[in-house]
DNA sequence: CGGTTCTGCCAC
DNA sequence: AAACGTGGCAGAACCG
């Protein structure tokens, strides 16, 4: 059953109930957001699953988490929009070709501080009403003009699927933030004492920090030195006679001074104390977890993105605070050299398959005689989808393109796609944004007869960067697909295990507001892997669970084609202990 | 003074 | 060794 959601005004939904074609089956009904919460949980305590279709799940899913209720399934109506019109399967669908709507604007960020507490059911509808304006959702009506795009592509079981794993990602992507990674801030607080000292004020430098400010200054003879400012630091080195252009780390690095060491330490722990301190500790841990705000499909490759928290970048300096609570573990996994096996897949290169029949692809190259050393093998490989022309990478590529060419062959076709301006499609059917004004205006310049050399040379360089882009866009973009896919399936055999488990489901959880208190749960997710909080009597059954995933993804993407997708997984107490 | 851009570094 | 993709973020630097 599809039950189509939509804020009817600010106090209220209208639950439509459609059929396949988005037809309205029977009577809507109108309800006042107090009983949303029990509306949906009495459906979801139902054997069937719904799915539930509604403009954008972090606002609706949040809301119905912060209210003790799971859903199973959702079709997440802005995401899919945006895939929808962009991508090349639909660009002949009037869909794509109408005038924009409002459902082609993003999502509105969450607000910056609603950190998921455990709500009451009269809460619910506080995010929802403080959402884009206060216009009623045409929700139904989308549903159905997404619905006939995706009748009128003639095979488009793969975009069905892109939809799909798009809206599972924007699930979990709301549960996650909503559960929240485990977070000791006492070990945390430990790090920062053992780096940079006792906690001082907001503003003031620690004690390792100015100890260290100190040294800088001392051998540079200089006592108004601030290391802070790159202008300032690289005005100071230049009189010491040190000729550089940059405060870069790898610059620095190449010079060989006392005071390059002393900076280089100041920098490192600096950047701790900025990035990660306890600043940003106060802000960003609540109740022992981090709450990160997810952004499903913000990156246009189809990559998620965040916003506020920094869990893209989280450092490995500060991994031993997150902690699994007692009693519970750490099922921490990572798909090994995801992306080149993914390029394999798409370019069904088997050679390049075969190399990585084993757990680590680099090695299987280097098996094969292809190039003389693991490194080799991997600076190759990345330097074949970013694109490197120059240096060692550079220079590996034609050993590359004799072993693999039909792989190379792929990237490279796509990296010329873009340099002509044209669109690139993932494997499921995401396509990359098509190029500025700006970029074809430099283009359409430098091709006109008068054209002068520099404006030529500047729209190949432009070129050639767009080109790079989409060459690594097909990629990153098919591994993103793989990766919601894995997350997806991940998320099935959790509420599997569950089900079976004699520690009793959601009913009881939803009673007490917290949906993910006795259950194991998807915890992190970043680009290629994955960290799982379980019970510790779960978690060898979540360990092969989250391993068969891999394969089950790698078989619902490329079917029957001979691509592996080993993990490197681990069951630990700390992130920090996983690799 | 506040807003925007730049620099440098973190993650994959 | 330093050029080769996607991001976020803090603080300095710049600008009106």
């Amino acid at each position: 059953m599809t039950i189509v959601l939509a804020r009817n005004s600010p106090t209220e939904v209208v639950a439509s109930t459609v059929g396949p074609l988005g037809e309205l089956l029977g009577e809507a009904r109108v309800l006042p957001f107090a009983q949303l919460a029990a509306f949906v949980a009495e459906r979801e305590g139902r054997p069937e699953a719904e799915r539930w279709v509604w403009s954008d799940s972090s606002r609706w899913y949040g809301d119905l988490l912060s209210a003790g209720v799971r859903v199973r399934r959702c079709h997440d109506l802005r995401l899919s929009h945006a895939i929808l019109r962009n991508s090349t399967l639909t660009a002949h669908t009037a869909f794509a070709r109408s005038e924009p709507t409002d459902w082609s604007l993003p999502a509105e960020p969450l607000s910056a501080h609603v950190v998921p507490a455990h709500s009451t059911l009269f809460d619910l509808g506080e995010t929802m009403a403080s959402g884009r304006g206060a216009a009623n959702e045409d929700s139904v009506a989308e549903y159905r003009r997404q619905l006939m795009a995706l009748s009128e592509v003639p095979d488009a079981g793969r975009l069905r699927l892109l939809l799909a794993a798009e809206s599972v990602g924007a699930l979990i992507a709301a549960e996650m933030r909503h559960a929240g990674l485990p977070w000791r801030t006492d070990v945390h607080d430990a790090i920062l004492t053992e780096e940079l000292g006792p906690r001082v004020p907001y503003g003031t430098r620690p004690a390792r920090l100015e100890e260290l400010a100190g040294r800088i200054r001392d051998i540079l003879g200089d006592q108004s030195v601030n290391p802070d400012s790159p202008q300032n630091v690289l005005k100071a080195l230049n009189r010491a006679g040190l000729m550089i252009t940059s405060t870069n780390r790898w610059e620095l690095a190449e010079q060989s001074h006392p005071v390059i060491a002393p900076l280089l330490e100041y920098k490192k722990r600096a950047r701790l104390l900025t990035a990660n301190g306890w600043t940003w500790m106060d802000q960003w841990i609540v109740n022992e977890r981090l709450h990160p705000d997810y952004v499903p499909g913000g990156a246009a490759t189809g990559r998620w993105a965040t916003s506020g928290g920094g869990a893209l970048q989280l450092p490995r300096q500060v991994r031993a605070a997150v902690t699994a609570d007692p009693g519970w573990k750490l099922v921490v996994a990572d798909a090994a050299q995801l992306e080149p096996r993914i390029l394999a897949a798409l370019s069904a290169d088997t050679a390049m398959a075969a190399a990585g029949r084993g757990t680590d692809m680099y090695a299987g190259i280097v098996a094969s005689g292809v190039v003389e050393s693991r490194d080799h093998a991997k600076v190759a490989m990345l330097g074949a989808m970013y694109g490197a022309t120059t240096g060692e990478s550079g220079r590996l590529m034609p050993k590359l393109t004799r072993a693999y060419p039909r792989a190379i062959r792929l990237v490279e076709q796509a990296a010329r796609a873009g340099e002509r301006g044209e669109l690139v499609t993932t494997w499921l059917g995401r396509s990359s944004p098509a190029p500025g004004e700006e970029w074809r205006e430099a283009q359409r310049r430098a091709s006109q007869p008068g054209a002068n050399a520099a404006e030529e040379s500047r729209a190949r360089s432009r070129a050639r960067e767009w080109g790079r882009f989409t060459r690594n866009f097909v990629v990153q973009g098919s591994a993103a697909e793989w990766a919601l896919c894995w997350m997806g399936e991940i998320r099935n055999s959790l509420h599997a295990i569950q089900q079976r488990s004699s520690t009793p489901p959601a009913r009881r959880a939803a009673a007490s507001g917290a949906v993910f208190e006795s259950i194991p749960h998807l915890v992190f997710f970043l680009h290629d892997e994955i960290i799982v909080h379980t019970p510790e009597e779960h978690a060898d059954e979540v360990a092969a669970a989250v391993t068969e995933a891999a394969a089950f993804a790698g078989r619902l993407l490329f079917g029957d084609f001979p691509v592996d997708f080993p993990l490197g997984i681990a069951v630990v107490d700390r992130y920090a202990d996983a690799k």
